[in-house]
Parts: C-alpha cells; sequence; structure tokens
DNA sequence: GAGTGGTCTAGACCACGAG
DNA sequence: TCGTGGTCTAGACCACTCA
C-alpha cells in the first residue's frame, strides 16, 4: 500500500530503531548504544546515523543529551487545556498537579501588545509570567499582561499563587477569544520547556473583553506538543429551543 | 540581551540570509543562488549550508524545490479556522476563497473511530475527504465520518460540493467539542499539503453531539502551521433565566 | 545534458558530563 | 581524563527539472 520508491538508508535505520523501540529490545529511559557505535552497526557514517536519530527525535521517541548519550522517551503524561469559559476558572486548568513559578513586573505595554489589548502606547501594564512543572520537567509557558488601569493591583503578588485577573477583580466578563496556532519553538522558549528545536508547539493567544469592549486581560501561552493539547467545548444557543434537562 | 557564546557557522549565515530577505536584497518568490554558490561565497561546506537553509526553511522564510533551487516565500495569505458552534455553519468557516475537492467513501469504523464516534465495532460509516485549494497550494486537510444508521444518504453525494451533517440533516445538535495539537506532519499529510516536513501542523479533532448524546459527526482536521491558525471565541453564561448573580 | 538539490562518506575537531 | 554528542569539511554520487 504505502509506496517505498527509494528507502533511504537514514529511513531504514530510524525504521529498525523505532521497532526495536517499540518492541521493547530498549526500554523507556534506557540510553541506546553510543552513536559512534550504532554507525558502525548499521555500516553507515555518524552524520548518516545522526539524522536517523534526529527523525526520532522530532517523534518525541528520543531524547539527545549532550556528552550523556541518546535515550528512549519514557511516555509522557498528558496535559490538557481546557479553552473558552473554562479557560477563565484558573491557569491550573491543566490537568496534571503542577507547580507554578510566577513573576511579576510594570511595564510599559510594547507596540504589539497595545494593538492587542486595545490601549494607547506606551500604557502601563502588569505582566506576570508563568511556568509551570511537573517534577523537573515544564509543561507550559505564559505570559499574562493586565492594562493597570483597569487592575490597579493594591497588594504586591506573593509569589507560588495563582493570580488570574478574574480570580481578584470579577468583572462582568463578555467574551472570552482564544487564536491557536501551531509553530516551531523560537530557542528561548525550546531551552526554556527543554524541548527540541524540532518539536512542535502549540501557541494560544486569548483575550478576556469585559461587557463594555474593553481588554481585560491578554495571555499568551506556549505548549510543548508532544504532549499538551487544547480542548473547547461549545454549545448552539438553545434560544428558541426549551431548555429541558 | 541575547547571549551568543558560540555563534555556529550556520546560524551566522542564517542570520545573514535572514537579514538580505528582510532587507529586500532578495526579494519574495526569488531564487536564491544555488547552494554550491553560497557555499563558496560563505566559505563553508555546502552541508554546513544546507543546514543553514534548514533552519529558514523551518522558519518558512525559504522553500526548497528539488532540481530548481531555492525561492523566498512568498508571504501567505492566512486562514483561519472559526471553532466552536461558527465550525457547524459550514466547512467553509475557512476565511479565504477555496476550492473544494471531495471524496466519500463509506467504510467499516476502524478501532481508532469507534471510540471517538462511540459506535459498535464494525459499524457503516460515512468517509469524507475534503482537500480546500487556494490557487496550486493545498490549505487543509479533512476526514469527516458520519454513522450511517444517524445519517442514511439516500442519494449518492455529488463531488464538489460541500457536505456536511449539519447540512442535509439538521438534527438537534448539543455539543461541539474540539481538541487541538501541534505536531509535526506524516510524510503523507506533507506531501499532500505540499509543506515541509518540518513544518508545524494543527491537528484538531472535532466532535459533534445532538441532544441525546449521540455523536453525530467526527472530523479530523490538518492545517499548516505556517498560514493557518483556529480562534475560538466563548461567552460566559450570561443567561438570564440564571437565579444567581 | 547541464544545473539544481538530496544523500552519504570518512574523517577532524570542539563542547559537554561525569568520575 | 574519557566518552559522549555537536559541528564541520571536502568531497562523491544520485534524483529531479528543464531546455
Amino acid at each position: 500500500m504505502v509506496i517505498r520508491p527509494v528507502p533511504s538508508r537514514r529511513h531504514a535505520i530510524a525504521e529498525d530503531l523505532r521497532y526495536r523501540i517499540s518492541s521493547g529490545h530498549f526500554k523507556p529511559g534506557e540510553r541506546l548504544p553510543s552513536e559512534t557505535q550504532l554507525a558502525t552497526h548499521y555500516k553507515v557514517s555518524t552524520s548518516t546515523l545522526r539524522s536517523a536519530l534526529a527523525l526520532l527525535q522530532g517523534e518525541s521517541l528520543v531524547d539527545k543529551i549532550h556528552g550523556k548519550g541518546n535515550f528512549v522517551r519514557r511516555p509522557l503524561r498528558r496535559i490538557t487545556y481546557a479553552g473558552g469559559v473554562a479557560a477563565l476558572a484558573s491557569w491550573t486548568a491543566f490537568s496534571a498537579p503542577s507547580r507554578l513559578t510566577v513573576r511579576t513586573a510594570t511595564i510599559e505595554a510594547p507596540s504589539h501588545l497595545t494593538t492587542l489589548l486595545n490601549v494607547p502606547p506606551h500604557s502601563s501594564l502588569t505582566e506576570v509570567l508563568f511556568a509551570t512543572h511537573e517534577g523537573k520537567t515544564p509543561q507550559g509557558l505564559a505570559h499574562i499582561y493586565v492594562p493597570n488601569d483597569l487592575a490597579p493591583i493594591t497588594p504586591p503578588l506573593p509569589e507560588q499563587i495563582v493570580v488570574r485577573q478574574a480570580d481578584f477583580l470579577p468583572p462582568p466578563l463578555s467574551e472570552v477569544h482564544e487564536r491557536v496556532t501551531a509553530r516551531l519553538p523560537t530557542g528561548e522558549e525550546a531551552t526554556t520547556l527543554r524541548i527540541s528545536c524540532s518539536l512542535a508547539v502549540l501557541s494560544l493567544t486569548r483575550v478576556v473583553t469585559d461587557d463594555v469592549g474593553r481588554v481585560v486581560e491578554a495571555a499568551l501561552l506556549v505548549l510543548p506538543g508532544d504532549r499538551a493539547d487544547a480542548v473547547f467545548t461549545a454549545r448552539p444557543t438553545t434560544d428558541k429551543r426549551s431548555s429541558k434537562e
């Protein structure tokens, strides 16, 4: 069924390693033989072997660690970002148990945020940086921006606490707007999330508006594609139907 | 601010090319000098030069075409998938003008679909395959599955027509559930969408349920990450029939 | 057939991690 | 220090496109 015109050397090797991993010949967490050994075994040059490993790395089957070796990935606990109104409940709409690292700052709105937040240039914003972790593995990054004129943060925010606009100032919110894209991480994101540069990330922009159209919060989230997904649930407006339950 | 401990040769070259592209020295649609020429110019081997180009390719700045050359990407018209209830209106919730390629078939539900559709094994399904195009550029893939016992397709479906469950059998729908992930495309997806293997895609699973909990439709969508995003808009239940404020 | 990118080699040397 | 992966070289040969 699948055509295999010229199975290049590296694809053949990747396929063999894939099989050995899935069949348990190499077990999760285990170190693979060194690249030199594997290259010798498959009778290819190290570059070719490395390009085979790069395929597996892109599939999140293998973790390369400089100076240590290539390791079979442990299956990852999946995390789920609940979008829509659910996202307002708490940042830990995330399913897994997680630690939070929080950093806040007051900044002048840079240009790409003024349009998003619909505020004048150089407005004062509060920026909240989140990083969620489970053990040592980072699970996601979040930059949350709140216009200061809407949310004068009276008490200095304590660290390690979930802070969200909706938590301490419950205004009449009218809309949660979320835009999702897929891309490769920036170098910075890759190192912070401890993921490979070739692993896709979910990039999510959330804008929360109150009932007079003011933007109450803008959030930029980055989630590693190998373990995270986002779910959105909507119900058609049941206006004309009797809302029997 | 950004640390540059050892700017590897390929990153330096990529940076230079990036600059030349953004400054207009190389214009959109234009062919770059051949890899051999560039390698000579930068005084590196062809492999190194190719790995520099691979970076730009991953950023969707450059299109490699075998036998022809490397081309500066034209800026892409962005397409937007409108999620939630809006997705029910029409598959062409897609913003851009597009052609559709449709293929339908009746199949036995494979195992991964029985759980999604909540139907018994080997149930009869109608499978609808979509590919949207704008000109020659594919914009997205969709596999839509409809249980046949819910939707006996009486007339054979005409090709080139938008077919959606909601279009010809408007049931009392109760819920649209969408799950979004980011990943790299499979080889097949990459060739169908004419994208590079290193370009992330948005993968979207949509499940539509009617008011008695039956799954009316399941859709698997794949959208190229360089031009597509998905938006979801939700309003907190501002129901007037709510008893509590 | 001429020119392009795609794959691969058989090395060299550098950078990181751990003992 | 030693073994690991990371970068790079200077080629060879193959596959694709187009005139």
